[in-house]
DNA sequence: GGTACTATCCTAGAGGTACTAGGCAAATAC
DNA sequence: GTATTTGCCTAGTACCTCTAGGATAGTACC
């Protein structure tokens, strides 16, 4: 029996491109095996279980996240921040479906992919900086902002949106500005 | 053996309670089958597979909420018509997580769960009728609309909101206040 | 009441997935 | 070159989905 070479990270490597390509609910143990040319039970020498595979790529899709974000980020502040931010998240969910479901599962506070997901919500209440908002209003307004996002974004990807001819993109940008409105002139509380 | 009475309607309901309480994705049909008290090839006269009976629990969450939401718009307009709207969604996404999850598959166009979720659209749509918008920007308003409420009740549902110390009721009240704004001065296009 | 029919539930079994226990051989350590 | 660790294996349990075909309870009709 050759060996393959597997390891942790290329298994959860290879179950963030098959989550890809076949969605995340389909991403299983099986599938991941047959990919490598190897047998079930030879998996749980690297992952613990099903589950810590799936904890696995929502560490990775995270962290992968984050650094986009980082990057596209840099330098920007205000509406620049907030469009170069849900931009990026849009289109990483996009390219990248069976990792932003991933993203979606609940985490435990002690889970693998508690860091990365606590890096991400770091630079999304970087966006509010600009906005000097209080810090009451601050955690309304992350919430409204990651809500809209998110809900925009698996809306699209489920599909509600095809059943009228307007484009996307366009209700995408309008939704945006809009943010950007609202975060200009928060309500009192 | 005695016959235990099972119609497809018997059945979907019994899932729907299932699926509240220990989650959609753990609706199966042996577990079905047990809470009847038969066995699992029992079930196949009366839905067709798995898929068949989920998509069956969405067109019965469709319809109550459908039904629970034109009860408390009625009469009601604008900011008044949104927030029934939207509390009512709330309301029955926290009661019943089981069924608001059955409600986020992707349902095909000829499924039975099409025309229950086209009323429920319909009345999304019915919100807007007092803002006034033009064709475009209703479309744009009615999907940041389901946008906000559904990604504000997935994040939630889903702990993410738990981090934070702050009520998520007041978030909620705040975010529904900033939709009202946006749409009664929405943006040009 | 008896006969025919249908519907409901059954047993049996195939095939997929998650996972454990224990074995053997390849890579590595010394 | 031996000892140890590690990686992949076989074998087997348990649960889930679903099909085929059989037995019986209820219904329709004479």
């Amino acid at each position: 029996m050759p060996r393959v070479g597997m390891t942790a990270d290329r298994l959860t490597q290879a179950a963030a491109e098959l989550a890809d390509e076949i969605g995340f609910g389909n991403v299983t143990v099986s599938a991941l095996a047959r990919h490598f040319g190897v047998k079930d039970a030879s998996l749980y020498s690297h992952i613990k279980n099903a589950h810590d595979l799936r904890i696995r790529v929502a560490a990775l899709a995270f962290t992968e996240l984050a650094d986009i974000v980082a990057a596209a980020m840099a330098g920007r502040a205000g509406k620049d921040a907030l469009l170069a931010f849900a931009n990026c998240y849009r289109d990483y969910a996009t390219r990248h479906p069976g990792r932003y479901a991933a993203m979606q599962q609940d985490l435990a506070a002690d889970s693998l992919a508690a860091a990365p997901a606590r890096r991400h919500a770091d630079l999304t209440r970087a966006i509010l900086h600009a906005y000097r908002l209080s810090p009451d209003a601050e955690i309304d307004a992350i919430r409204l902002l990651g809500a809209t996002m998110h809900g925009y974004i698996t809306l699209e990807l489920t599909g509600s949106f095809r059943h009228t001819s307007r484009s996307s993109d366009l209700s995408w940008t309008m939704a945006l500005t809009a943010l950007d409105l609202t975060l200009s002139n928060w309500p009192a509380d």
